[in-house]
RNA sequence: GCGGGCGUGGCGGAAUGGCAGACGCGCUGGACUUAGGAUCCAGUGGGAGUGAUCUCGUGGAGGUUCAAGUCCUCUCGCCCGCACCA
């Protein structure tokens, strides 16, 4: 070694120095502001906006560490990258530290936006801060706002009165998404039903669209797919109807399947089923039906969804007529039956399906078969167990021995002739619940007049600004009904006394369009310029939590489907590639406070450097896994800069020469070492470029710089300097995206102009990577029983023939019978032996 | 209950059906050193053997195949999502 350390530079890797230094010569450069239009193709990379909660978790930093690399590694390969950011600033933190500090939301919430993007410049990410966006600001909310008129000319906003999910602790509803088994998803709290007038969008209309197009989503990860479909909830069936026997009234059922109707024993409504009190009026059993269906709907969500929970009934004492058998058969109240769902009202089938079947036997319903199995006789009175499987239909009238599906279709065919039901498709996804309850929102934008109802804010007179002096006691009322001077206005049609809509919008409003709103994001005439959305839309990789596969991901979809109806994007689908990474976890839980297994990114910064903490995040697991935070682990990707530098520092400043190495003048180590550096080029492109595997990528540039390492200790005279200054050019410049700092300083001291940045992938030679020989593995009956070095290249014949020319191999073989040769090139020679 | 994912050394993790354990951590030994918790070099799945080697080994049991961590069937464990959806 002796002879290489030079002088006049660090020797030491200083990352505290190096990394302020590039942060602000990139500010000071725009380095990463892009253009809106190129001639290069575009490629827009985005992570998931954060809520400005006041610190970078982990979490974060692996999110953005990941979004990083890919945009980096695209620019380098050529494209125009859009990586913006922003922060999706509404929300209830804000204003819970309002009531508990006496810090005012916007206050708290800028001055979070404010030190948080201090930590993402602190990581080194390379985002076009010039189109920040927060979606607290005006000048974004009040698009917000704009959009919801839009949905509200086309019809798909609308106020309704429904029993709707409550958090007590939040003193907000909340939409079904919101409520993870029966709490509310923000808190834990147990969500309770209330009876409120609210604001909904109808995403129920894009249901269809919404499932339909997931096949378009080719570049999702399946489970994320397969969440939504049965977030969506679609199924085939019919809805029959069943005539009262007292009355003019008729009950209408949803069913799957229609070809069990002959075999309905009872109708059962949900307690909260309008006909309820109608039915039971007049009737001796009134009352305790009466105070079980107030028992029920004071049910939290938990308790009356769950399985485990009774299954308790009640006849009301009316009847009615099945239109198939002419049977009258009782109505029912039970708890298990959910208003929401089909019709509210579901026919007893005790026979064939499981539920029914359990709450026949209690309370001694008839159970009749009507659905035969092949090849087996079944019998209720020897059953433990519904029968739900395909069959033949039975005791069915004219329809029996059709089998299966087709006595679906007779069974609805014959509904529809007859007028008494038809087939339908029913959907689990209900409308959106848009309204809430607090201060730090968008307000909605409506006024509501005595005359004219609800009513539009004209469009010129957005954004409707939230009022700054306000209260923020929760009540369960929004604080901004207390404002008089924000409630009282006048009508904007009639112009007469008015009062503001006082709810502001889900905060999952804001961000269900916020990366339309980054191609155009100072835009003040219109929400985005389509010109420029076409032009970048849609985001080629999307990178974030697998937490919003339903939330944000579902209403993203949503709002893109209307915007392409009312024309204002071109795109049907918003993301086309989404990467759900996986959750950075502690001694195997994920980092929380409670647990006090936090790791603050802060900590790891000023300790190891960002580079250091960006490297370790991406090298110990891949991207879509969970991570497993370890010290250790940390100090050893600080090992491995350290002795990058130590390798490329002392050699950066020797060569002036620049020329490649020439392939055919190297041999020996030469040759060895060359081909290891195009073999990395060629891995580390594949694992970065077509998998995001960036682990692996990482452990071959660690293999390369111990190749390089070996090779610096060959004599001067011996080895080529062309071939190390390749290698470490293609070193540089493969770490660059992982580790922007070092690398630019590196470059730097290398004499090169212009950032490391914005240099050109480095391209790999076939012929370099090209074997002389390689070595085949010799098997006998699968087991290993030799290596041998043969020329590369050779057919699977070749290759035969010249592994049984070798002595060694004879003697291996030597008096056994052999069954077959099976020959595989570059890679083995299997024999199979009697 | 339904749907999905995952089980590989002491640890994080590698392996288009073709040499299991790349790379890193940790550990062991050596070099350098006043010193090393720095750095460099070497070794490191279990068992047997002085040794070249042999043998077992990817949660478990079967199967397909010349060849299985990888494909199929069953099973166990953990994690996630949905959960009376008619």
């Amino acid at each position: 070694m002796g002879g290489e350390i030079s002088m006049g530079f660090e020797d030491s890797y200083n990352f505290n120095k190096i990394e302020v230094k590039w942060q602000k010569q990139w500010e000071k450069d725009d380095l990463y502001q892009v253009p809106d239009y190129s001639e290069k193709p575009k490629y827009y990379c985005l992570e998931m906006f954060p809520y400005p909660s006041g610190k970078l978790h982990m979490g974060h930093v692996r999110n953005y560490s990941i979004g990083d690399v890919v945009s980096r590694y695209m620019t380098m390969k050529g494209y125009n990258v859009l990586h913006p950011m922003g922060w999706d600033a509404f929300g209830l933190p804000a204003e819970n530290a309002a009531i508990a500090n006496g810090i005012h939301p916007s206050v708290w919430t800028y001055d979070n936006i404010a030190s948080m993007s201090k930590q993402l410049k602190e990581l080194g990410i390379s985002y076009d801060w010039s189109r920040e966006i927060a979606t607290c600001h005006q000048g974004y909310y009040r698009w917000t706002q704009w959009l919801f008129l839009q949905l509200f000319k086309h019809g798909l906003a609308y106020k309704k009165k429904a029993a709707v999910n409550w958090c007590p602790s939040c003193a907000t509803v909340l939409a079904n998404e919101q409520v993870k088994e029966g709490a509310c998803e923000r808190c834990s709290s147990e969500v309770e039903k209330r009876e409120l007038s609210q604001w909904f969008f109808k995403i129920t209309e894009y249901a269809d669209r919404l499932l339909e197009d997931i096949k378009l989503l080719e570049g999702w990860p399946e489970k994320v797919k397969l969440m939504q479909e049965n977030w969506i909830g679609r199924s085939e069936g019919a809805e029959l109807e069943f005539k009262l026997s007292d009355s003019e009234d008729s009950i209408s059922v949803f069913t799957t399947r229609p070809d069990t109707v002959f075999g309905v024993s009872y109708l059962v409504l949900a307690p909260e089923h309008p006909l309820v009190e109608k039915l039971i009026e007049n009737k001796p059993q009134a009352e305790e039906i009466r105070r079980f269906v107030k028992k029920v709907r004071n049910l939290s969500e938990i308790d009356r969804t769950s399985t485990e929970t009774e299954k308790i009934g009640y006849l009301t004492g009316a009847y009615c007529n099945n239109p198939f058998t002419g049977e009258m058969i009782p109505v029912l109240v039970a708890n298990y039956v959910l208003l929401e769902y089909g019709t509210g009202c579901v026919m007893g089938v005790p026979a064939h399906d499981q539920r029914d079947f359990e709450f026949a036997k209690k309370y001694n319903l008839p159970i009749k078969i009507v659905i035969q199995p092949e090849g087996q006789i079944i019998d209720p009175l020897n059953m433990n167990e519904a029968f739900i499987g395909e069959g033949v239909m039975t005791n069915s009238g004219k329809f029996n021995g059709i089998p299966g599906v087709q006595g679906i279709k007779a069974v609805i065919d014959f509904a529809e002739e007859k007028g008494i039901g038809k087939g339908v498709v029913n959907f689990r996804l209900r409308d959106w619940l848009i309204s809430r309850q607090r201060y730090w929102g968008a307000p909605i934008p409506i006024i509501s007049c005595d005359n004219c109802g609800e009513v539009p804010v004209p469009e010129e007179a957005l954004p409707v600004e939230l009022p700054i002096n306000v209260e923020f006691k929760p009540t369960g009322q929004s604080p901004l009904a207390e404002c008089p001077d924000f409630v009282n206005t006048v009508c904007p049609l009639c112009g007469s006394k008015a009062k503001r809509e006082t709810d502001t919008m889900d905060t999952f409003m804001c961000s269900s369009f916020y990366y339309y709103r980054y191609t155009s994001p100072r835009d003040t005439e219109r929400v985005w310029d389509k010109k420029k959305v076409e032009e970048w839309l849609p985001v080629d990789q999307y990178i974030g939590g697998v937490e919003h596969a339903i939330l944000h991901l579902l209403y993203s979809r949503f709002f893109t489907k209307f915007l392409y109806d009312i024309n204002l994007v071109s795109n049907v689908e918003p993301f086309t590639n989404l990467l759900t990474q996986g959750m950075v976890l502690k001694d195997g839980a994920k980092m929380s406070k409670s647990k006090g297994n936090v790791v603050s990114p802060e900590e790891i910064i000023s300790k190891y450097g960002a580079d250091t903490a960006r490297l370790f995040i991406l090298f110990a697991a891949p991207p879509e896994r969970d991570l497993e935070w370890s010290d250790q682990g940390v100090e050893g990707s600080f090992r491995f800069l350290s002795r990058v530098w130590r390798l490329v520092v002392p050699l950066a400043t020797r060569f002036s020469d620049r020329s490649k190495p020439e392939l055919e003048t190297l041999s020996g180590a030469n040759r060895d070492m060359h081909r290891l550096v195009h073999q990395t080029i060629k891995k580390v492109t594949e694992d970065i470029g077509n998998r995001f595997n960036f682990n692996t990528a990482l452990s071959s540039i660690m293999e390369m710089v111990n190749g390089m390492y070996q090779y610096r200790e060959i004599p001067q005279d011996q080895r080529d300097d062309r071939v190390l200054n390749e290698g470490i050019e293609a070193l540089l410049l493969m770490l660059s995206p992982f580790a922007p700092h070092m690398t630019e300083e590196i470059w730097e001291l290398m004499g090169r102009s212009g950032s490391i940045h914005s240099q050109a992938w480095p391209e790999y030679s076939q012929e370099a990577i090209q074997q002389e020989s390689v070595e085949i593995v010799f098997q006998i009956k699968g087991k290993i029983k030799d290596r041998i070095l043969v020329p590369s290249g050779l057919s699977a014949e070749e290759l035969k023939e010249e592994v049984f020319s070798r002595e060694n191999v004879k003697n291996l073989i030597e008096g056994a019978e052999i069954l077959k040769v099976i020959a595989v090139p570059g890679k083995l020679i299997n024999i199979v032996t009697k």
